[in-house]
DNA sequence: ATGCATGAGAA
DNA sequence: TCTCATGCATA
């Protein structure tokens, strides 16, 4: 609420919690570090507990119950499975394709559809390219470690056949990036040289939820 | 914290 | 049609 007041623009919990984890593209990363760094470099200098306008409950208003959102509809965990394995043999099925699976496994198409775009979506999120494929991932980071001066293309997992350059982070790690991204010194966090601490990296707290 | 969805804009 | 940024709804 308080970044809404500030920008005008309201950022969801969704937005925020997504940040925190790190769980954003890049680009998006990129584009909202500044405003929510400014917001806590305010936040924490008035030390001042700030109430937001007391506005109290008047949330939105009715939204008029303007389009019918769909209802998210559950996939089994069976499905889902499936539709994982025909994402690794295919990460973006032809439409045709994709009614092929949609009838293979009675659901609606367009539901096949959304998944593969959320699918892929979720491939290129920033760090963390791997934890979520515990295929190779474990192996490429133990390359980037080894050879912390080569990139090592493990970017957005090997997808398509040829990435054209895939723009994405090369290969940190929340407990790497983070904390200095969000601290109050802004001016160290901003500049475009990246401190990388060496000895930083700690396999130890490599664990996902 | 995340899964499925929407909509604007790129291709 | 796909990608991207986002968020409602739900686990």
């Amino acid at each position: 609420m308080a970044l809404g007041t500030l920008y005008g623009k309201m950022f969801s919990q969704t937005t925020i919690c997504r940040f925190e984890a790190l769980q954003l593209s890049f680009k998006n990363m990129c584009k909202l570090k500044p405003l929510l760094q400014r917001w806590l470099n305010e936040a924490e200098s008035s030390d001042s507990l700030q109430e937001v306008s007391g506005d109290g409950a008047a949330q939105e208003q009715v939204l008029a119950q303007a389009r019918k959102r769909k209802r998210r509809t559950s996939i089994e965990n069976n499905v889902k499975g499936t539709l994982e394995s025909f994402f690794h043999k295919c990460v973006k099925p032809s439409p045709q394709q994709i009614s092929q699976i949609a009838e293979d496994l009675n659901l609606d198409k367009d539901v096949v559809r959304v998944w593969f775009c959320n699918r892929r979506q979720k491939g290129k999120r920033l760090l963390l390219p791997f934890g979520d494929e515990h295929e190779g991932a474990m192996y490429n980071m133990n390359l980037a470690l080894a050879h912390p001066a080569l990139p090592v293309a493990v970017s957005s997992q090997a997808y398509a056949p040829a990435p054209p350059a895939p723009i994405y982070m090369p290969a940190f790690h929340k407990g790497e990036i983070f904390p200095q991204a969000l601290q109050a010194n802004a001016s160290a966090a901003l500049s475009s040289t990246n401190p990388a601490p060496a000895g930083a990296l700690d396999l130890t707290s490599f664990h996902r939820a």
